[in-house]
This record gives C-alpha cells, structure tokens and sequence, in this order.
RNA sequence: GGAUCUGUAGCUCAGUUGGUUAGAGCGCUUGAUUCACAUUCAAGAGGUCACAGGUUCGAGUCCUGUCAGAUCCACCA
C-alpha cells in the first residue's frame, strides 16, 4: 500500500469490479423486505451537476438494504426533458447559425434524439464515476417505445374515464417556443411599466396593455361602486383609435374600486381574470394578439405589429387624439416570463387538452393525509397536500416538437365517425379513417405528465414490478414536488392502484461555501466532476452527506471537499498500519485482553447501533459523522496509539472490517479498495453483510475510560507547565497494571509506585506528577481557576438539588445523576484546595 | 395577500421526542514529530443559542410577539 491514498488510481477499476461482479443487480435474502428506489432520471441534455450529486444519498440507502442483505433495486433513467432540452438543443444550433425552421418537426426531433443519445452516454458514464450502485442493465429512457406504449395507456384510459378533454381556454403562450405552458412554468418578476390612465366616454381606465383593447368586449366595475352604478347595462359609445366603439358596463366583483379609477377594459382573450369575467358574464372572446405575439385583423392598422411596438404606438396615437389623461411612470407589477427561455409570457386563447383531476387526486391526497406515504423532512407533507388541494385541471399538451406526441388522429372529413380517436399507432387510425382521411395531432404531452408515471411505468417494463412495487423511497429535490412528486402519487394511484412509493426524501439544492445559490452569473458554480478528480469521488460525496440536513442542499467548498479528502488517507493509513501487520492473518473472532480491546469492541459495537438506527431514519449526516469519529478519533486517535504498546492484531482487524462496513454506504471507493487488500476476504465489500456487534466486558472498557481521562489530563498538565517527558508516581492497581500503555500515550518518562509527592492529578486518585515545586508554583493559577469552577459547577448542582419541584417531578435516575455529579464536584474541589494548600505552605 | 424555513463559536453547520458544565469541521493560538498518516499529532482560546415575553422543577429545544434573511404559492387592470 502507498503512503497517501490516491483515488485516481483506483476508483474506475473498484467500479468495474462491482459492475462486472453483478453486485448491482437485485440479490439478497427473499425472506427479507425488498428495498428499491426509482433515480429520477436526469435530463439528458448536459453534464452532471452538483444536484445530480446528491444521488449519493440513495446511493448510500442502497448500499446500507444490499448490506443489509436485502433484495435491493436502484433503478436508473435518463427523461428527454422536453422543453428544457429543446431549448438546450436550439442554443446549439444558434451556434451554428441555424433554428429549428431549418427542419421538418420530423427531422428536428432526429437530431434532438442524436443531441439527447450523445448526452446520455455522457452522462450514464459520470453517474458511474459518482459510484452509483445503481443496475444499468435495467436503465430506462423516457422515449423508450415500451414506456411510451405505457403513457398512451394512460392517456387511453384517462379518456375513456372521461377525465380528459379538449377545451379552448386561456393558457399561458409562449410566442418564441410558440406553446403552451403550465403556471408552474411561469416565473413571475417585477418591473416598472407605464400604466396608462386612457378616457373612454365618461370613464377613466387604467391599463399596462393599451394594445390588447382591440380584444375588449366589455367595461367592467364594481356592483357596489357608487359612482358608476347608474352605468350598469349600458352600452357606453366612446372615441378610439380606431374610432368610434362601444362597450357595455357589466358589474362584477372582480374588479377593484379602489385600484385606478375603479372601471376596467374587460380583454377576455388576453387576461386570466378578464377570462373569468368574460365566462361568467358569457362576453364575445375576441382575439387580438396571436400565437406570433403580434396583432390580429381586427386591430386594423396595428394588425402585424409586435405586442411592444403596437403598444408604443396605440399609447402614442391615443394621446395625439387626447384620449390620454395621463401616465403613471413608476407602475411596479409582476409579468410573467417562460423559465425554461425567459420570453414575456402571452395570455392567450387556445385548443388544448386538459386533466380533469378533481377525482384523480382524491386517493392521492388520502395517501399523503393517513401518512401511507411519509415525507422526509415531514413540513414537505402539509405542502403537497397543500398543492393538491387547491389542483385545477392540468393542461397537458404541449405545441413542442421534442417529446411523445399526444396519440390523437382527427377526422379531417368531418363526416359522421367519431371526431377524433386515440391509437397508439397510425395503423389504426387509417383502418379507422381511410387512407387521407385523417389528421394526426402534433402536440405532444407535458413532460410532467409522461414523468409523472415514471415509478410504475419503469418497474413494469423491467419486469420487478411484483417484486418492487410500491417502491422503497422516492430521493430527489424540493423544488419539484408539486410538478413531479404529486403527479406521481396521482398518476401512480391511478395506473396501479397503489402509491408509488411510501416515502419522499427530499433534498435542496446545493449552495456555495457562503450559502449562496450557485449560478453561472455569480461565477460560484463547483464542477462536481472536477472535484472528484482532484479530491476523489468519496470525498465529494462525503461532503455532500455530513452536515447537511434533508430539505436543504447544504453547502459545499473545496476546504470542505478536502477535508474529507483527508478523511479518506486516514482510513487508509489506518488500514495501512494494520495490514502490514497481518502478512499471516487469518479471519478469527477477536479475543479481547486489555482494557483498551474491550474498550474499542465496545465503541465499535455502540456506533454500528446508532449508525444503522441513523441511516434508517434518513439522519445521513449523523450517521457519516459517527462513522468519521469513530475511525479517526477513537480508532486512530486512541486505540491504534494503544496498540503500538500492546498489539492484539485479531482485535485490531475486525474493528477494521466493522469500520470499513459502516463507512462503506459514504465512502465506498476506498473502503473496498482497502477491502480488497485483505487477502483473506472471499467475497468484496459492497454485498458483505453489515457488522454485527463484539461481545465485550463492560467493567474492562470502563477501565480505558479512566486511562483515557488520566493520559487527557497529563497531557493537558504538561502542555501548561511546560513539562517534557515527566515522570508519574502512582498507588493505583490500575496504573500500575497499565505502566507500558500510559507511558507511550502520556509520553511519560517512566511511572513508579509510590504516593504522595508533586503534582496530584485532579480528579484522579492516587497518581502523581513527579514536579518540583517551582513547577507546581507554576501551576497554581491554573488550579485556583479549576476549583472556581468546580466550586461553581458544586453550587449549581446543589440548588439544584435543593429545588424541592426539582427533586419530586424530575426523572429519578436524573436526579441520582446530579447527586453523583455533586459528589464529585466537592471531591474534585476538596482535591484541589488540599493542592492549593500544600503548594502555598 | 397566503404559507414555509432559517437566525447557535470568526466561517459553514449539527443539536432526534425539553434533562450532563451547548458540539463538529474549517480558521486561529501554542507546542510536537524520522517508528501508519504534515492529507499528521497534542493542548488551547472562542458562544448571555437574533431580541422580548410566557409555559415548566428545568428551554438552544415548546408557545406568543418583534427584528433580520431565504424560499414557495397566489396575484397585481
């Protein structure tokens, strides 16, 4: 083994090994509970990023149930990402000059799936590099043909339940992606507009958008609005820009009286809520911006004109005809803007098809309420319930041309068959039709409603559905709760029957070394791939489990990064001093004999409890950080330095292949490459069964406990008075039966029996420093601050004490507790004073 | 407008149902070291747990309010 642990050097053979072993495909124990996890898939347009790091956590979890001996399935997957990738993929060819009008849809949905395959080999090739314990041989594409044959099973179905249809409604546009798009693509920001105060006949009307009143069918104010009461059903005759029109006042509750002057121009085609008004007054919908984000006709000579410069122009043109009454420059409103492109959002009317999801979501809501499905962290529960409860229906399709197009053929005769059919294949369609008498429909489905069948869709087509199915865990980030977790909670409940999954662990996304967001602008960005090349894959994800608790990402940094990096040389220097020691070893049930053994064996013991008890209730950190104290400051820190003055190699072995265990599901690079280094191991380390614990003398590691207390304080002493290499006096047959051990770790010069003279330790019977008096004298400021506080710490314990409420309510072995402390305090106290006093005689 | 989260050492954060003299890593100070590891070891300094009330024998932990920061949802003619 080499001085310093190099990870380059290791970790793609280490993953070839477990690869080729099989160890990632689903084994264990039948009679044991089947563990699985779906791996929300990444979209397979870029590299991975720091949040595709986190898959770590379910890493862990599925190295934890293998080891456990559990049948385990992580199953992966990639998802096309429509519109996200679309838009990736249009960047690319701005680059070279060319947009998606160069192409058919057909041959641009081509050379988005070449765009997309390349991508996914990249990307299947850095999960690998992460350590991904997941089973390839089942790796899932979201366009494979069997999972698409599944979404249209669906769709089929929801429509044959008559949960799907066609409706013309308002809808956010997007004019470049030329689509429709969900609220939750919607990013709303703020900004400062002119609001136009325009005159309309007897009214003053407020308005941002002057140039959508071409679509205005009504005038709309308050029933309860006194001054205009009198206006209601009226048809009110005014000037315009494009002469005269006329508009009737409607009442409606909607409207303000105290926003602007109290009156609205009603645009039903271009304004949710005018939209809403517009349907409960049954107003004409009248269209005046298009699809193209420009001017319709019946704008007449603004028709073409794109929505800013029409609005430019109709704002000027009305003020030159006197028709302004003034403009309030410091307008702030909130517009909405598509986030995948960041193009100013366009209400606007269209044909789509909608989810009615009043029933769907019923099962799913009654899941998340009787806790069948839980949350981690559990404040995300009240937050998807949340969301479903106040869920309208979804609009599902999509005017993109990357992803499952909506299996829709139409009558295009327009005789007596059915409008429209649902096929998963054209055949049917001309079977049904007759050649040319059909046509096929070009949107394509919301990728939240093919990816919210992901868990079922998946683990059907690998064939574990039986076996699988409600999954173990859904692992993945907060930020797509309501558009990915709760559709597959619905969507699941619906196709199967079940919940997908019966727990959520949710994540955060992860924020640089001063908890800011990483972002290319800020320049903060840490490359996960560069970090596991320059520190190591154990190191980073590591870093990305200590000290992070669910619900959040954490912080990351390369001083972070590096420290675990050094974690991981401890190990294996840890390691290296053990195996150069074990040439001859043979596997043994270790022997304990000092007191240090059955101190370690007990340590170990303890920690594998708490650290199986802290992964299983999704406490990763705490569970990373009892693994990283118990191998550096107990193993190392203590019982190796012991060793060195008494070896009991068979002890020192198996609390190496426990630690290695416990600390495989973090670091599982190093831990097998150490693993692998033990000649006498049979099988590797990823599917060896969990430690189990050490039988052990409590007596006898009680016995270390007090060594460890007395080598602290000497050591604490010597640094203090300045002492190299003392020498100890004692009159303890626990001293005296440990000579050789307390020597080495105390760095003593010697121990003798004897009693009485130099420095007593405080706190510990019977043992003395061997200092001459001026070195006491020395000492004695410290020994005063040291009975102050044991004075005090004394006094607090016995008001404490003399609190009857105290003694009478609280636990009884609490109280016992302080009385012990109270004992010990005044011992301690008593030790000091009688120092104090004999070095001030 | 509705909701959620956060505020603990110089920095980044733990602190599980209220119960030791509040912890870790990094940073800082002092010292050590050829014998597994300088990607090391030892010792140490550093906190009125944002603030104000309350409940309790007991509050970093529970309740109310205030201040500061972050996020989500709804919405703004």
């Amino acid at each position: 083994m080499e001085k310093a642990y190099d990870p380059s050097k290791h970790e793609a053979r280490i993953y070839k090994l477990w690869e080729e072993s099989g160890a990632f495909k689903p084994a264990g124990d039948p009679k044991k509970p089947p563990f699985s996890i779906i791996m929300p898939p990444p979209n397979a347009n870029g590299n991975l990023h720091m949040g595709h790091a986190m898959y770590a956590l379910e890493d862990t979890m599925a190295r934890y149930a293998r080891m456990q001996g559990r049948p385990t399935l992580w199953l992966p997957g990639t998802d096309h990402a429509g519109i996200e990738t679309q838009v990736v993929f249009e960047k690319e060819l701005a680059k070279a000059g060319k947009s998606r009008f160069d192409f058919s849809p057909a041959e641009f949905y081509d050379a988005t799936y070449k765009f997309v395959m390349e991508n996914e080999h990249n990307m299947l090739a850095q999960m690998r590099s992460l350590g991904l314990s997941a089973d390839w041989s089942r790796k899932k594409f979201t366009l494979d043909p069997d999972i698409i044959e599944i979404v249209y099973d669906t769709f089929k179905q929801l429509h044959d339940d008559g949960l799907v249809y066609r409706a013309n409604r308002i809808v956010n546009w997007c004019p470049r992606c030329n689509a429709a798009f969900a609220d939750l693509e919607i990013k709303y920001r703020e900004q400062i507009d002119p609001l136009y105060y325009i005159k309309y006949g007897p009214f003053v009307l407020a308005t941002v958008r002057p140039e959508t009143k071409f679509g205005d069918t009504a005038l709309a104010v308050h029933p309860k609005d006194e001054r205009y009461t009198q206006y209601i059903g009226e048809a009110i005759e005014a000037d315009d820009v494009l002469g005269k029109i006329k508009l009737k006042v409607i009442a409606d509750e909607h409207v303000n009286p105290d926003f602007g002057t109290g009156v609205i121009k009603v645009t039903p085609a271009h304004d949710p809520n005018d939209w809403e008004i517009g349907q409960r007054h049954k107003l004409d919908v009248k269209q005046a911006v298009g699809t193209d984000g420009r001017l319709t006709e019946i704008a007449g000579k603004y028709a073409g004109m794109k929505v800013l410069d029409a609005r430019q122009q109709v704002a000027q043109d009305l003020e030159e005809q006197g028709l302004i009454e003034h403009i309030d420059m410091n307008y702030t409103h909130s517009v909405g803007y598509h986030d995948r492109c960041g193009t100013q959002i366009e209400p606007l009317v269209t044909e789509q098809w909608w989810l009615d999801v009043q029933e769907l979501k019923k099962p799913a809501i009654k899941a998340i309420k009787s806790g069948e499905i839980t949350f981690v962290p559990s404040r995300f529960k009240k937050q998807a319930l949340d969301w479903l409860e106040g869920l309208r229906d979804w609009n599902i399709s999509r005017q993109i041309w990357w992803g499952i197009r909506i299996p829709v053929y139409y009558n295009a005769k327009n005789d007596s068959k059915k409008p429209y059919i649902i096929a998963s294949h054209e055949t049917e369609a001309e079977k049904y039709y007759g050649k040319g008498n059909y046509e096929v429909e070009t949107d394509t489905f919301d990728t939240w409603f093919s990816s919210g069948q992901w868990p079922f869709a998946t683990i059907q087509t690998t064939g574990d559905f039986d076996r699988f199915y409600p999954t173990t865990v859904m692992g993945t980030m907060r930020d797509i709760l309501y558009q990915w977790v709760s559709r597959m909670i619905m969507l699941g409940l619906y196709r199967t029957g079940k919940i997908p999954f019966q727990t959520v662990y949710l994540w955060g996304a992860v924020n640089d070394a001063q908890g800011k967001k990483m972002s290319k602008s800020k320049g903060n960005v840490i490359n996960p791939l560069e970090m596991t090349t320059r520190f190591g894959t154990d190191a980073l994800r590591l870093a990305l489990t200590i000290g992070v608790t669910p619900g959040t990402g954490g912080t990351i940094s390369e001083k972070k990064i590096e420290g675990y990096r050094n974690f991981n040389n401890k190990l294996w220097n840890v390691a290296r001093f053990i195996l150069e020691k074990a040439d001859d070893y043979s596997p043994i049930n270790p022997d304990p004999q000092t007191p240090a053994d059955h101190w370690i064996l007990a340590r170990v013991s303890r920690e594998t409890v708490a650290i199986s008890k802290a992964i299983e209730a999704y406490r990763f950190s705490e569970a990373g950080e009892r693994v990283y104290s118990l191998l550096w400051n107990d193993f190392a820190d203590w019982y190796l330095e012991a060793s060195k003055s008494e070896t009991n190699l068979p002890v020192l072995v198996n609390c190496l292949e426990s630690i290695l265990k416990l600390a495989h599901p973090f670091a599982p690079f190093v831990t097998e490459v150490i693993w692998q280094e033990m000649a006498w191991q049979k099988q590797n380390l990823i599917i060896s069964p969990w430690p189990d614990n050490f039988k052990t003398s409590s007596a006898k590691a009680g016995e270390f406990t007090q060594i460890m207390a007395l080598v602290s304080q000497i050591r604490s002493i010597s640094v203090d008075i300045g002492l190299q290499k003392p020498a100890l006096l004692a009159d303890s047959n626990l001293v005296l039966a440990n000579t050789g051990l307390i020597k080495h770790l105390a760095r003593l010069s010697g121990i003798e029996k004897g009693e009485g003279s130099g420095l007593a330790i405080p706190g510990v019977s019977a043992v003395w420093l061997k200092v001459s008096p001026e070195q006491i004298q020395s000492y004695v400021s410290k020994l005063k601050r040291r009975r102050g506080e044991a004075g005090e710490y004394a006094a607090r314990l016995k008001s404490q004490l003399d609190n009857k409420a105290y003694v009478k309510s609280a636990p009884a072995e609490l109280v016992q507790q302080t009385k012990d402390r109270l004992v010990e305090a005044k011992e301690l106290a008593g030790e000091l004073d009688a120092q104090i006093k004999a070095v001030e005689a």
